[in-house]
RNA sequence: GCCGCCGUAGCUCAGACCGGUAGAGCGGCUGGCUGUUAACCAGUCGGUCGUCGGUUCAAGUCCGACCGGCGGCGCCA
């Protein structure tokens, strides 16, 4: 038996034992108020004192805030209870009393102290609510994905070299030798869809750079689908179908989640194919129209993103970037070899970038030159340019930002909140 | 890496401009209250003012360095 259920309305008039932890408790004398967390939601607990045992009563005295107990009663709706419906006790049992000095207060506190007690703020609903919907996403990305006939094929973390330069990653000793955490597993599905056809890695990545904003995590959650013989287009089609699956899933199975939150429902609602798209060029005259400094050529900023992505209310993609601008492995616009058939998707209401993709060379001497160009070691990328030689295919592929999804589904002004322990520049603790 | 802001009670902050040995609210604890909604009421505990150095008769307050954090930019998903 769970408080979701009872909040529900499933069990009013029924017996039901609740396992939880205390999150508040209010006494009006004789009559004492729990408020209980068992993981699916919140419920009011009642204690009379003339209708149970006085050793009851008197244990329920006791109690401290975030004590784990259990609870028998009856379920009965009731106007006054936050959520309706209130628990009237006539069992309890204390399992833990927990010292009566919990760090978190009920009223504000600063986010450093939050962040350096985040074992115990995960426990308050807001934070049950992003955790929960972030679940919610993940499970909408694998199912969209296992769906459509993509097979799960995760890459290593421990990698030998960069994908795009070492500069930005963590490098870790190796049995004497070097190794790296990896910044994307996106090489290494290029390889399976050899395999496969169709596959994805969905685990953590690592960057080192000294990002300092409120969307960036040092340790961050991508999904990376690729497939071969696969365009461009194709590859778009693929990512608006499977955020506008994301965005209706969380809209249909969280809104409880997203009403504790406080998000309006409206933007997400307009979340429908086809999302917008413009190019590159075109994102630049607009950005120079609205009076930004930028030339062609430049990447886009922060600033840049947040006013493209404020101008549509829905995703955007911004396609054909500047050769310079991207990785070596993307692939030339037949059309223009200045740009490459790269899109980044821009979610609205200002969050910018939440997925990066774009069709892969597929022609050996073309990436060995561009391994050339961008200065990289090509004995490190030998075992990648084989998938060159043997059965080489035009292919696309993409990663989503687990937590930048989150973030802009939420609604959230910081990223560290979408992730239970985040991993900042400033941040390896708790 | 660059620019800006902040470190005072367990927490959130005031006191700093104008130097004279520290205050509030919340939390904790004790007591009261038979329907509370961050309950309320009364009482009570609680501080080497981030660290080091300097100026001064006197520094939480002025000056310098350092440490820690936050906000924005850059880089990126």
């Amino acid at each position: 038996m769970s408080v979701s259920e009872i909040l529900d309305g499933k069990l009013t008039g029924k017996e039901v034992e609740i396992k939880g932890w205390l999150v508040n408790k209010r006494s009006s004398g004789g009559v004492q108020f729990l408020i209980i967390r068992d993981g699916t939601g919140l419920i009011q607990a009642t204690i009379h004192k003339n209708e149970v045992a006085p050793e009851i009563f008197e244990e329920a005295k006791k109690l401290t805030q975030e004590s784990s107990l259990t609870i028998r009663g009856s379920v009965v709706e009731d106007k006054r209870a936050p959520g309706g419906y209130e628990v009237r006790i006539s069992e309890l049992k204390i399992v833990h009393l927990a010292p009566g000095d919990y760090p978190l207060a009920k009223k504000e506190h600063g986010i450093d102290f939050l962040l350096n007690h985040r074992q115990l703020w995960i426990r308050s609903p807001r934070q049950m609510a992003i955790l929960r919907i972030r679940a919610e996403v993940v499970k909408a990305c694998r199912d969209f994905l296992d769906d459509r006939g993509f097979v799960l094929t995760d890459a290593p973390i421990f990698t030998p070299s960069a994908v795009e330069g070492t500069t930005t990653l963590f490098e870790v000793p190796y049995f004497g030798d070097k190794a790296y955490l990896t910044q994307s597993g996106q090489l290494y599905v290029e390889a399976t869809i050899a395999t496969f056809g169709k596959t994805y890695c969905f685990g953590p990545t690592f960057r080192a750079e000294k990002s300092k904003t409120p969307r960036h995590l040092t340790e961050f959650w991508m999904v990376e689908p690729e497939m071969a013989f696969c365009g461009f287009e194709e590859n778009l089609k693929l990512q608006e179908e499977m955020v506008t699956y994301i965005v209706k899933t969380v809209l249909d199975k969280r809104c409880r989640e997203l009403e504790v939150l406080k998000r309006d429902i409206k933007p997400l609602r307009k979340v429908e194919l086809p999302f917008e798209r413009i190019s590159y060029t075109e994102a630049v005259e607009m950005l120079q129209k609205a009076g930004f400094q930028i030339e062609w050529g430049e990447d886009l900023g922060a600033p840049h993103e947040r006013y493209i992505s404020l101008q549509f209310e829905k995703p955007v993609f911004v396609h054909r970037y500047p050769a310079k601008a991207k990785a070596f492995y993307m692939q030339p616009d037949p059309e223009n070899p200045n740009v490459v058939l790269c899109a980044d998707l821009m979610a609205p209401e200002g969050y910018g970038e939440i997925i990066g993709g774009s069709q892969r060379i597929h022609d050996l001497k073309l990436l060995e030159q561009r391994i050339k160009e961008f200065g990289l070691p090509k004995e490190a990328y030998e075992w990648y340019l084989d998938l060159r030689r043997y059965g080489s295919v035009p292919h696309s592929g993409f990663g989503l930002g687990i937590e930048r999804t989150v973030m802009w589904i939420c609604k959230l002004k910081h990223i560290r909140e979408t992730i239970p322990f985040p991993r900042t520049i400033t941040r390896v603790y708790p």
